[in-house]
RNA sequence: GGGCGCGUAGCUCAGUGGGAGAGCGCUCGCUUCACACGCGAGAGGUCGCAGGUUCGAAACCCGCCGCGCCCACCA
């Protein structure tokens, strides 16, 4: 027992330990990461890089204490913990967000205006317009901005992360490794460009991938609808779509449906326009829909785009990027019409019209026309949209690159069953996402602020893009804006020219780098000694919602460039739900800004609430669990000023049995903690080491507070060594949950940070109490517990004071509890005021307690 | 339609083959020399429903109901 005397304040309190203690471990360097560590002892965090787009929520908090906790668990164990910060401040989020602050939109026809300006208040007038690289100014600007909020924030909670080794998604690393890889796949040719009808948001105008749907219900109206046919009894078809009906290429029936046998392999002429579309027969379509006939169009939904490829359809586009119906050319070869003019004269007034606006003006000119049949009905349906956007997303033709991914789905799915998933369940959601995957992953964006792909393309001698042979990069040129930087072997000059080049117009989307965060946080290819220390990485933590992002990504993207598994384990948070067990929206955390949660309740509260909730699971938003964590950490602060205030040197051993009972305990405790933290399961070590700790509380401190005090020095030396072993164990128990409280009763009287102490053993609490298991002296412990208890009991009863005397107590039991009693009695005389302790053999186990008479 | 998870005290949840538990809330009591952000005690439950396996089921199996999430479909 080296410890220095321990110096207790007089009124130990929480107030102010987040800002004393987060500038302490600042000060001292304690989660600085030690690159010289081998790579044995490293333990890597794939750390998610929050969305600067605005508001933090109670979410993040949750999630980000989880990994702490983890994260100082491993450091207690001896690991050196590799936790960077990264903030993904690229793409839409921040575009929109950056709109709005700033009441600006991208006009890629304005120049840079050097001195721009944002004007201070946003007006309700029209936005601004200016020059990308102006707007992308403005997004670092307010990123940045966000960015240091973000900090604060997480200093406050404390979590445990090296902020020198901090990285953004924007940021010139990034990009460079980004793009470095991006090149790699082009040139093994995993990455490709294609002209296909892509997913599409008409807000934002530009491709979204598979990834980033979602479905949402909407109200809209089944219209059925005729068609002509060379019998003249006409076919009808149902749909929610008629506004597409000039996009219509095919009708197609079940192959066996003999309703509609007579005229698959005729034709059918569209109402209004009089253009002649096949009839055919796909065994996708359902007989039980509608009519059991369906109108193909290019394309209204997914599986039109199936029945286009499959059947070789042609293309009649009629939706334009911004979602409003295009001009198109009627009479040309692939709009003939047996009446153009009326079908030019009938569709003239749906061009420019959104697809709802077109809708409504269809509907009125079928029934003008006669071809609507019945009134339209009003269905509720599930569309698809950007999970970002606000309408409906469309298909709509146009070139983006892509990364391949259907052919490595087998690979996938095994990657996915090399992964240890905690909890284990949630692997199910990544084999369901991988075997659901229908096309190659489209990774450009036809946005600003993002990373651009590293290409050219060269321009032919009429000026034409020829985008079959794009130029890369070159290694030393990186990070590269092709709309900016020059391509190897060109001048400036020929930017544009016949002859010369033209930079490709497109960003990443957002998960294209954010797939490679573990490399960019280890610096691939910028430090390769570093990340040959940290990659692959232990441990990838995150929500359950981007598995089909986020975490498929980055499995994609490492197995394609480095064939392995980008970390070892993966841990999944659940989300934070409202009381009412719907999930919190950010516009909701809004009203509760986790700063202000952890000004009221403190920083080790509400860490104490969100690491109770069990990994994976969804847990309600609860203040009340927050004060709950408070009283624990009061707790602590209390306990351990009794247990080390004043207190006399400590003895060499341990000498009591019941002290030796209750370090055999904590033994037990600590390597079933550890246990559980083994196995990601924070949630658990947190409630054994609470449960007993406030079980040591009740029982334990008061049983030997007579020792305690003792005058006897050789007693008060015993107890003393059973105090300094057991608080000392306690501290590190709850560090990773309460890291600040337990820092304060740390520097009370231990050298160095808790953070970087050792996690108690259980085996050596077990070599000195004497053993992992002491029956007799477990058993004097807890029966002399439940004495004491039943003592309180007779004075709670009685409404006496719990210090009142107690003439007699005659506890009748079996012999070997008796016996083992005898070994705590004189604890349990002491704690309980007993005068007389009596022991009697018997059948029936009782506890009689006389108490002495009113003083 | 498929998959995953959940359903235990008023609330939040632990318990996975043999005593139905914790905290909060509620009731009653206690200024006890670490702590009133405390201490002690008490009330409160057909463990979603139904069947099966078992000497024994809250737990294991089958079915159903309800809630949540993911995926597919969405003409």
């Amino acid at each position: 027992m080296t410890h220095r005397t321990p110096k207790v304040p007089e009124k130990p309190t929480l107030e102010g330990l987040e800002a004393k203690w987060s500038a302490f471990w600042e000060r001292e360097g304690t989660y600085a990461f030690d690159r010289a560590a081998p790579r044995e002892r490293i333990y890597s965090i794939d750390t998610p890089p929050p969305t600067v787009s605005g508001s933090l929520h109670v979410g993040h908090v949750f999630s980000y204490t989880h990994t702490d906790a983890v994260a100082r668990y491993r450091r207690m164990r001896g690991r050196e913990v590799f936790y960077p910060m990264g903030w993904d401040d690229n793409g839409l989020p921040t575009e929109r967000r950056v709109q709005n602050h700033y009441g600006v939109r991208v006009d890629t026809s304005v120049a840079y205006d050097p001195g721009f300006e944002p004007r201070p208040e946003r007006s309700d007038g029209e936005p601004t317009s200016i020059s990308r690289p102006n707007f992308v100014e403005l997004c670092l600007r307010l990123t940045e901005t966000d960015e240091r909020a973000f900090e604060e924030l997480w200093r406050t909670l404390g979590l445990s992360v090296d902020w020198s080794m901090t990285y953004t998604t924007i940021g010139p690393t990034a990009q460079r490794i980004s793009q470095r890889s991006f090149l790699g796949l082009l040139a093994r040719g995993e990455a490709y460009q294609l002209e296909a009808p892509t997913l599409w948001d008409v807000d934002f105008q530009t491709a979204v991938a598979q990834a980033e749907l979602e479905d949402r219900e909407r109200p809209g109206a089944m219209h059925r609808i005729r068609f002509g046919t060379d019998d003249g009894s006409g076919a009808l078809i149902d749909t929610t779509r008629p506004e597409l009906i000039a996009a219509c290429v095919a009708l197609l029936a079940h192959p066996e449906d003999e309703r509609h046998a007579a005229l698959v392999g005729g034709e059918a002429v569209t109402p209004l326009y009089g253009t002649h579309v096949p009839v055919l027969s796909h065994p996708l379509v359902e007989r039980e829909k509608g009519t059991g006939l369906v109108m193909v169009c290019t394309f209204g939904d997914l599986t039109d785009v199936t029945w286009w490829r499959e059947l070789g359809l042609p293309v009649r586009s009629i939706l334009g990027p911004d979602g409003r119906l295009l001009d198109v050319p009627w009479g040309t070869p692939g709009w003939e019409s047996d009446e153009i003019e009326r079908a030019r004269g009938s569709y003239s007034e749906l061009v420019g019209l959104t697809v709802n606006q077109a809708r409504r003006r269809i509907a009125e000119q079928l029934g003008e026309s006669g071809d609507l049949v019945g009134e339209p009905e009003p269905v509720i349906r599930a569309v698809k949209f950007y999970e970002k956007g606000d309408r409906p997303i469309e298909i709509i033709t146009s070139r983006q690159w892509f990364i391949r991914t259907i052919p490595h789905q087998e690979r996938l799915l095994e990657a996915g069953r090399e992964l240890n998933w905690h909890p284990p369940y949630m692997r199910a959601r990544f084999e369901d996402w991988v075997n659901g995957l229908n096309g190659d992953w489209a990774v450009s964006r036809q946005r600003f602020f993002g990373v651009p792909f590293p290409v050219w393309y060269p321009l032919d001698a009429q000026g034409d893009v020829v985008h079959s042979e794009p130029i890369a990069a070159a290694e030393e040129q990186l990070p590269v804006d092709p709309s900016t930087d020059v391509p190897p072997g060109f001048q400036a000059e020929q930017r544009g020219q016949p002859g010369g080049f033209a930079a490709d117009p497109d960003v990443m989307d957002t998960w294209a780098t954010s797939s490679l965060t573990p490399q960019i946080a280890g610096r691939a290819g910028e430090d390769p000694e570093l990340y040959e220390l940290v990659f692959p990485m232990d441990l990838r933590p995150q929500a359950h919602d981007i598995i089909r992002t986020w975490l498929f990504t980055t499995v994609l993207r490492s197995e394609l460039d480095e064939g392995r598994l980008p970390w070892s384990d993966v841990a999944i948070s659940g989300w934070v739900l409202d009381p009412d067990r719907k999930k919190m929206s950010k516009s909701k955390g809004n009203v509760v800004t986790p700063m202000h949660l952890l000004e009221e309740h403190g920083a080790d509260a509400v860490r104490y609430w969100a690491t109770s909730g069990r990994p994976g699971a969804d847990t309600a938003f609860e203040a009340q669990q927050m004060k709950v964590g408070r009283k624990l950490a009061v707790k602590l602060l209390n306990a351990s000023k009794f247990a080390l205030s004043d207190l006399p040197p400590a003895a060499d051993a341990l000498s009591s049995p019941l002290d030796r009972a209750m370090i055999a305990r904590i033994g037990r405790l600590a390597s079933a903690a550890g246990a559980s933290f083994e196995e990601y399961d924070y949630a658990r070590a947190l409630q054994h080491a609470e449960e007993q700790f406030w079980w040591f509380c009740d029982y334990y401190l008061e049983l030997v507070k007579g020792r305690r005090y003792s005058p006897d020095a050789e007693v008060a030396a015993g107890v003393s060594r059973a105090l300094r072993i057991s608080l000392s164990a306690y501290q590190r128990l709850f560090a990773p949950f309460l890291p600040f409280v337990c820092e304060e009763v740390w520097s009370w009287w231990q050298e160095g940070s808790i953070h970087r102490a050792p996690w108690p053993e259980g085996a050596e609490l077990a070599e000195e109490a004497g053993g992992e298991r002491l029956s007799e002296q477990e058993l004097a412990l807890e029966v002399a517990a439940e004495v004491l208890r039943d003592v309180r009991k007779a004075k709670s009863e009685a409404k006496r004071p719990m210090r009142a005397p107690v003439r007699r107590v005659v506890v009748r039991d079996t012999p070997e509890r008796l016996q083992a009693l005898e070994l705590g009695a004189a604890d349990l005389r002491e704690a309980g005021s007993i005068d007389v302790l009596e022991m009697a053999g018997a059948d029936e186990p009782s506890v009689e307690v006389e108490l002495a008479e009113d003083g």
